[in-house]
DNA sequence: AACCGACTCGGAAACGTTTCCAGAACGACG
DNA sequence: CGTCGTTCTGGAAACGTTTCCGAGTCGGTT
């Protein structure tokens, strides 16, 4: 391997002949005699210049970059906004850098503070829980922060959130008009944002179908296909009287549909199924699981969109972006 | 938003009455006078000094930054690379950069090109196909690049690469073995890489279980759930004696599991199935899918650690590595 | 007591850009 | 023909670090 320096603008400026801060100009188009341009490219092409864009970065105060935490990029909803945030950035030329924090919360704060670092222009945001720490930390950020959602009204920020609430409420209220009476709810942990939104939404929906809530038929455990399966077959054991089940996700729901099966229970003749996310599982599970749709992929654009405002100055107060949630409703509780 | 500028290493270098030779020195353990370490140490900590990743950069040479480029993150198989890659970086303070080309051979090119713009320390490339125009590019790569895939033997690249021919014939081995005789393979397309591959392992497999190779029982279609699905039934409709199909991966599996109970065939009972890559549908589908991991982590890991080392300055001739496959039985064939 | 080596510290020069500023060139106008 | 305004160019100063080099200090050896 020639170990060979790359050309620096130096090089470049000697030549074409002419000063550095000219070929800078031609470069950047801050300069109107065609003539030069013209010299100035073709002793780029020589010499085989390429910007250092470090150098630029220390120059300009801008990196290009744009970072996006969250806890697991294995998590479906976060792989959904990814995929609509990269393209979003890299249209308008902004690089993006990931950050799984694995579900730990210190980590999250240290993506928060090493954003004094400048090593990015912006961030995308998705805390697990908002502590105060993580209010704090928000406001003092050194760049601009979309938060991907709830937070409290106060901070500063502009925010994107889904509406797990209503979406539990719309499936309860699918379920209920398509005749189901004894609807059971398996939920996450009742301590996590979503856990105890979806539970909110899912009592909300038995209020407003004017059915009778009963606790006996909620379940709080892990959002996982396992923990879905073995909780659906202790509480289908104790209710065989049970005639439909929401699954606070998908993985959830695809676990009742397992355990539904193994008890030779038809679904959805004998018990309707929907799941929560509209993951690609959803669509291919047999049968297809109907399933509320949160906006992963609008919650990652907007959230682009949001940063992308910011980054071009715009300093407007601090907005709130809620996407409404949708139900797809396919074979498991048609 | 008080538009205070950041404090620099010469506003902590005055407050602790040093030079900034001293400070940096201080904060980069270079030094062994404890005094002057907790002199800069609390001038850092009174004007809340946190070092300029971008001025670092500038003068030291790297960046801390390694770029991913894949077609798109939504693949599973990648998704799995991701989740190991950015881990094992982490770990020893690298940042990760996402790059999702979009299956367009152009924009990897592209990426290849912009090392030259040196904003990262090396690159994890899964390239589509390998065109002269990707061997050119590797070959001037202005950082180290680390290729998960095929690669011709001649380019000076460490490669970690897939048996997917391996992993097709233990698919059918497997099959045989349970008591197949008239086994059904629905691959991608022909002139993809993993395509070809897994077609030459579907044969390699029938000639060393002795059973008789029928080019009618092999259909080639998107690796996607419905085409594999549609390309099922209508193989099916043919050929009613077929008794197990192999999906070239685990959406096209799906897609065959689906056709079946639509044609009210019993799975493993009347026709065993297979997939391939082992993704998260496998395990959660009903009934579970067997499937052929190419170990996706795996592949992750390794280049991860392979470009690490590179990074460490290793300047070993080019390393090749292949991953070896592994069958997991599930009820779809046992 | 003088000298020598080891060690520490400060000054200054990089790293590769962008951009401010001042001067040169030049046409136009009085 | 002189002056003024405009346009273009080159020099030089940043941006915020790291690191080389030389000067200074100090203890130990002859």
């Amino acid at each position: 391997m020639t170990q060979r320096r790359r050309p620096t603008i130096h090089e470049v400026a000697k030549v074409a002949g002419v000063s550095i801060s000219s070929v800078s100009r031609a470069l950047n188009g801050n300069t109107s005699n065609a003539d030069m341009v013209a010299r100035v490219n073709a002793a780029v092409q020589q010499v085989g210049y390429v910007p250092s864009v470090v150098a630029q970065s220390l120059k300009t105060r801008h990196t290009g970059q744009v970072a996006f935490a969250m806890e697991d990029i294995g998590n479906a909803a976060y792989l959904e906004m990814v995929r609509r945030i990269q393209p979003t950035l890299r249209d308008v030329g902004y690089r993006l850098l990931l950050h799984s924090t694995g579900a730990d919360v210190e980590d999250e704060l240290s993506v928060l503070a090493s954003l004094s670092q400048n090593y990015v222009d912006g961030l995308i945001l998705c805390p697990l829980r908002v502590t105060d720490r993580h209010v704090e930390a928000l406001r003092r950020a050194a760049v601009p922060v979309v938060v991907i959602g709830l937070l409290p009204d106060d901070v500063p920020v502009d925010n994107v959130r889904a509406d797990s609430r209503v979406g539990a409420r719309l499936a309860v209220e699918h379920l209920a008009e398509s005749g189901a009476r004894r609807i059971a709810f398996i939920d996450g942990p009742l301590d996590t944002v979503p856990g105890r939104a979806r539970y909110d939404g899912f009592r909300a929906g038995l209020a407003t179908t004017g059915l009778r809530t009963d606790d006996s038929l909620v379940r709080f455990t892990d959002f996982q296909f396992e923990a879905g399966r073995r909780t659906a077959l202790a509480l289908l054991g104790e209710h065989p009287d049970v005639d439909a089940v929401l699954g606070a996700n998908d993985l959830i729901a695809m676990g009742v549909l397992h355990a539904l099966r193994e008890l030779g229970r038809d679904v959805p003749g004998d018990v309707r199924v929907v799941g929560m996310d509209d993951t690609p599982l959803a669509a291919t599970s047999f049968p297809a699981l109907s399933s509320v749709s949160l906006g992963s992929a609008d919650r990652g654009r907007i959230a682009a969109e949001l940063l992308l405002r910011r980054l071009d100055g715009d300093d407007a107060p601090p907005e709130r972006v809620t996407v409404p949630p949708s139900l797809t409703v396919r074979e498991s509780s048609r």
